[in-house]
DNA sequence: TAATTAATTAGATATTTGCCTAATTAATTC
DNA sequence: GAATTAATTAGGCAAATATCTAATTAATTA
């Protein structure tokens, strides 16, 4: 579900010395000025990093009088790496993405503006896509005589012929004794 | 041990898109070309982002037929996780980090050319570093007399009464009868 | 064999981001 | 209260990198 601080939680921890930091914090707190001197980087530097670290949740700081100790979220990093052992996890990042898009391309780059077939695809995969936008126009529960089919695919295509058999062929249509329907769904991708 | 490899893990999953990789691939197999169309990226920019998590051994490619099918590999990402949560992996980021820098910075920050303290630090935390070096200078086991340790301290300040005091206080020195010795080692930091 | 197509590689551009210096803030000491 | 110090913030520079177009490679079809 909540997918944001994924990716965050990955930038944070890509940088080498930031991973440093939370190497350390491992062992015991440190203050900025310690891991400036230890990573032999600028305070100000060392702050950026901790800051980043801290709008993720891994860090946090706790005033012990005049200094800012730095100390590590064990927590959340346990938190993240069961997360990534989560059967739910991956399939939530992709939650908002067009997994149609493929498809359209391909009807697109083989379709005419006013949706006749400018070729039959030749890879099968491709062909798979057409045909299944094709068999669209096919009801189910009704048997059709095959020149009517012929006239539904000339919608598409000249060689009715072609696309008839591979509508059969790839089990997106029935046959018997000259009629044609619907096959069954069955989630075949090609 | 092997640190390596956890960076490299993380900068490859530290991209928006590459992340939506991994979670398509996490349902089925994909070629570059419906990742492109999916994502809505050039081919080769699919190719550039596949060839990353592949280096990191995240996806392998499978030739089928024409197409290359680009499927992720959960046993990777699941030993990962699982080092994440491993006691000793973040100890190990930081085996060749220099952790005696700070103590070096602040002695070499209070100290003259020639060894002498500039002031004495009124910060606890660099006080401690200070005395904690200048306590090398006691032998275990010796007792020695108040004027013998001023005439150790005078190499360091004029003010040897302050670091005589402060020596005890901290717990460096012991003192009974106007004689001082080193304590026993407590692994006291401050 | 020639033409098409999926994928990769090379090269260029633009964005991101790590690091620095300088300025600012907040807390402590003299 | 003035001076010092730890930390953060702001602004700028340089290195890394995400993406694109173009060229190349490898496989398939006609």
């Amino acid at each position: 579900m909540d997918n944001s601080g994924l990716l965050d939680f990955f930038k944070a921890l890509a940088d080498a010395n930031r991973l440093k930091i939370i190497g350390l914090l491992a062992q015991e707190s440190f203050t900025v000025e310690q891991l400036a001197a230890v990573l032999k980087l600028r305070p100000s530097t060392i702050s950026h990093h901790l800051s980043r670290l801290s709008k993720v949740g891994l860090v946090s700081a706790r005033a012990e009088g005049y200094y800012n100790l730095y100390q590590l979220e064990t927590v959340m990093l346990e938190k993240m790496a069961r997360r990534l052992l989560s059967k739910k996890t991956l399939p939530a990042i992709v939650a908002d993405v067009d997994l149609e898009a493929y498809d359209r391309k391909v009807l697109a780059d083989f379709s005419t503006p006013d949706g006749r077939l400018k070729t039959i695809p030749a890879r099968r995969k491709k062909l798979m896509i057409v045909l299944r936008h094709i068999v669209k126009d096919f009801k189910p529960g009704i048997r059709y005589p095959e020149m009517q089919v012929n006239q539904i695919l000339a919608e598409y295509h000249q060689d009715t012929a072609t696309l008839r058999r591979e509508l059969v062929g790839f089990g997106l249509l029935e046959r018997e004794r000259g009629e044609y329907w619907l096959a069954e769904k069955v989630g075949n991708k090609g």
